[in-house]
DNA sequence: GAGCACTGC
């Protein structure tokens, strides 16, 4: 966000531009491809004045060798005549390094002041594609080509005027400037894969469009999805958006089915391994699984498999190895996909390398060399559930979609081969044509309330490209307005507008805003960042032992988030060194992704106003610390009800138990927890003891108890209740009036209006 | 007594 205040006075004049250049009097969207293509072969850079480096002669051969390049006369007689248009371009079409720059030569940004911003669903795509569009115009990374992602802001304001970012960058910056001034042309990519950001700023995009008539919007997607947008994007009722169409460049892979379906996927994908190894020509192998257990089972199996296949026909197979790939995975392990099959015994037939992938390498990881891919078509999707509010991890089909993606692997470098492990009735029949988008399968507190921070309150007509289920808006208004983040009238209240500012879950964001008041923001604030980073436990199959002891030392009893805030603080101490995480069984990666998270919020915090503070009494703390736990999650309550421990969920009635890892020592009555899983049962998840005043005093409009159904909390809390008002009876008669932070949280008006959707 | 598809701010 920094980067966004600064570049609020981008300057033309600063960019090297002057009125005696000699490319002086060329006019913005007026450029002609003739004149453009004798400027990008020229000897001078228009962007820059300078020479091209025969560096740039070299590459521009390459450029010029791609299918969009011979389309750009074509490109820019679309792109003059329309505001909008939808591209699709396959694979190998070099539609996200040419298309930018195209639009640079005709939108003459250092000309107009405005910037060129081409979006990315994944951080790792933004960063290497500015570095090869750098390399390609000639100029320095971070200068006149940048990118602009959580953590790294790799541009130069007032220089750079053609930023990759990533989609949630974008929108981040939407909050801010709504109309997203600084912008001639926007270029989202990868669209098809529609992550919540992506749609999100469809819908924003779309109406903004209507607004600044100036403003450029070029869609890239795949094919299968075209259509779709072409029609959301229509400006003209019952037309379409033009469609730019670039072909791709891979090569052809061959696709078998099985003839009967598979009972076990697994087993069938081990024996199509071994099937290829024993009778294909060279060429690596990628095995798509669903996940890390799957994944490391099959590859032992394999192994096992193969070795004794070498053992009974030596000299008839080579030498096989197997690679597990996911995303929890060490960087230093994932690299092994990229290692070179392992050589051939002498005078033995070549070896083979099998990549065993969840979906990861379906879109982030591309591995060159791979020839065959086998499909069981499965993968984990995440289904949130608003009944319940519950999100959980399903093994579920995939989409024909996902399955041509997949097939497109095995053919990268040469032809390919791709064996689905189902029949191709149930390809044609069965699977969906795609997957089903992020946003109707995930929780929408979060984006209703940037969504509300941008001015959108009617979300019910708001232009979805696909509209969300009114039970997860309902859920999402419900939980904001008893957060106080919104008022009765649906507005953005305030508090609202402060906690939209944090990269945060709702609840996260206000418990941070609220912490200064219970003295303890500097703890709350740890925890935070803790709580926004993949799990840091590390527990290795054959350490199972030493890990838990690890864990036990750093364990605080009353509760996990207090462990967490304690491991952060051991690890500070330790001076947030990697070997020592490493010795205790802790991810690095993850300690290291809290640390940046805690900068980065604290940054905010002071830019917010939000006092950093502590207190010295330990105890006091800890309560200071629970009730601000409370004040975010307050909606997050279990009570501990009936036999074998376990605990009923507050409201939603839900029998759950503990998380085996939880590190309590005891089963307190009342405990607050950040997540509820679906696995084998329902748990809780990361959970701290509390009391049931707290509740009644800090949310009081949600513990309204006469609308409480009876149930065993009900009467516990009633009892609380009872001794509560003594209490505050005899305060008051001590004139003492040192409530605390109840007077912060919000009474839940707005709940009664998010009702009504 | 058990699990973590994958992103992103």
């Amino acid at each position: 966000m920094e980067n966004l205040l600064k570049s609020e006075n981008n300057d033309s004049s600063v960019s090297g531009f002057s009125a005696v250049d000699p490319l002086y009097g060329f006019i913005p969207r007026k450029m002609k491809t003739q004149g453009v293509v004798k400027l990008i072969e020229g000897d001078v850079s228009l962007f820059t004045n300078k020479s091209h480096t025969p560096q740039y002669k070299k590459i521009l051969k390459t450029r010029k060798s791609l299918p969009v390049y011979a389309q750009m006369e074509q490109f820019y007689k679309m792109y003059d005549e329309n505001q909008i248009i939808i591209m699709v371009g396959e694979t190998g079409s070099g539609k996200t390094t040419q298309i930018p720059q195209f639009v640079c030569y005709s939108d003459l940004p250092h000309v107009s002041g405005k910037l060129v911003a081409c979006t990315q669903p994944r951080r790792v795509a933004a960063m290497s594609v500015a570095k090869r569009v750098a390399d390609e115009m000639d100029v320095t990374l971070g200068k006149q080509v940048g990118y602009s992602i959580r953590f790294e802001d790799m541009t130069e304001p007032g220089t750079t005027f053609l930023k990759y970012m990533t989609d949630g960058m974008l929108l981040r910056e939407a909050m801010y400037d709504p109309d997203l001034k600084r912008y001639s042309t926007i270029i989202l990519d990868e669209a098809h894969e529609r992550t919540l950001a992506t749609d999100i700023l469809m819908g924003l995009l779309k109406t903004l469009a209507k607004r600044r008539s100036d403003l450029k919007l070029i869609i890239m997607s795949a094919t299968l999805d075209a259509l779709k947008f072409q029609k959301y994007f229509s400006l003209i009722p019952g037309e379409s958006a033009p469609l730019f169409k670039v072909p791709g460049r891979t090569h052809p892979v061959e696709v078998f089915y099985t003839v009967e379906p598979e009972p076990d996927y697994v087993e069938a994908a081990m024996r199509a391994v071994l099937m290829i190894h024993r009778a294909e020509d060279p060429g690596d192998i990628l095995l798509f699984l669903t996940g890390q257990e799957e994944i490391e089972d099959a590859c032992r199996k394999i192994k096992l498999e193969a070795d004794d296949l070498v053992k009974h026909n030596p000299g008839s197979v080579g030498p096989l190895v197997c690679v597990p790939l996911y995303s929890s995975l060490p960087p230093q392990q994932q690299q092994r996909i990229f290692d070179p099959a392992p050589p051939a015994r002498a005078g033995g037939p070549p070896g083979r390398k099998v990549v065993i992938s969840t979906n990861i390498a379906e879109t982030s990881l591309t591995i060159d060399g791979i020839v065959y891919v086998i499909d069981p078509g499965f993968s984990k999707q995440n289904v949130y559930n608003p009944r319940i509010r519950v999100e959980s991890l399903l093994v579920s089909p995939i989409s024909k979609a996902s399955a041509m993606q997949r097939a497109g692997r095995a053919g990268r470098t040469r032809p390919g081969k791709c064996f689905r492990l189902y029949t191709e009735k149930d390809f044609m029949t069965e699977l969906d044509e795609q997957t089903h988008p992020e946003i109707l399968r995930s929780n929408m507190a979060n984006t209703v309330l940037e969504l509300a921070k941008l001015g959108v309150k009617d979300l019910v007509h708001f232009d979805f490209v696909d509209a969300p289920a009114p039970e997860t808006l309902m859920r999402a208004l419900e939980l904001l307005s008893y957060l106080g983040a919104l008022g009765e009238d649906g507005n953005i209240t305030p508090l609202g507008a402060k906690m939209a500012e944090f990269p945060l879950d709702p609840q996260l964001a206000k418990m941070l805003i609220v912490s200064p008041e219970f003295s303890c923001s500097n703890e709350i604030l740890t925890i935070v960042s803790m709580l926004s980073v993949p799990n840091i436990w590390i527990r290795p199959n054959y350490l199972l032992k030493q890990a838990d002891a690890a864990k036990n030392s750093m364990t605080i009893p009353d509760g996990d988030h207090l462990t967490l805030m304690n491991v952060y603080n051991i690890y500070q101490r330790n001076k947030f060194d990697k070997n020592w995480a490493y010795m205790n069984y802790l991810s690095g990666r993850s300690l290291q992704q809290a640390e940046n998270v805690r900068v980065q919020l604290e940054r905010m915090m002071e830019r917010q106003e939000i006092k950093l503070v502590s207190m010295t009494d330990e105890w006091k703390l800890s309560q200071g610390i629970r009730k601000s736990l409370i004040c975010g999650f307050f909606m997050q309550i279990a009570h501990r009800e009936g036999e074998n421990d376990s605990y009923v969920t507050v409201k939603d009635d839900q029998i759950v138990s503990l998380y085996p890892s939880c590190g309590l020592n005891k089963r307190p009555e009342w405990v607050v927890f950040n997540e509820f899983v679906l696995t084998t049962r329902p748990y809780i998840r990361t959970v701290t003891q509390i009391q049931p005043e707290w509740l009644l005093e800090l949310a009081q409009e949600y513990y309204n108890l006469s609308e409480f159904k009876n149930a065993e909390y009900t009467t516990a809390l009633k009892r609380a209740q009872a001794k509560l008002g003594k209490r505050s009876l005899e305060i008051e008669r001590n004139h003492n009036d040192q409530g605390g932070g109840s007077t912060s949280t919000n009474k839940g008006k707005g709940s009664k209006k998010s009702k009504k959707l």
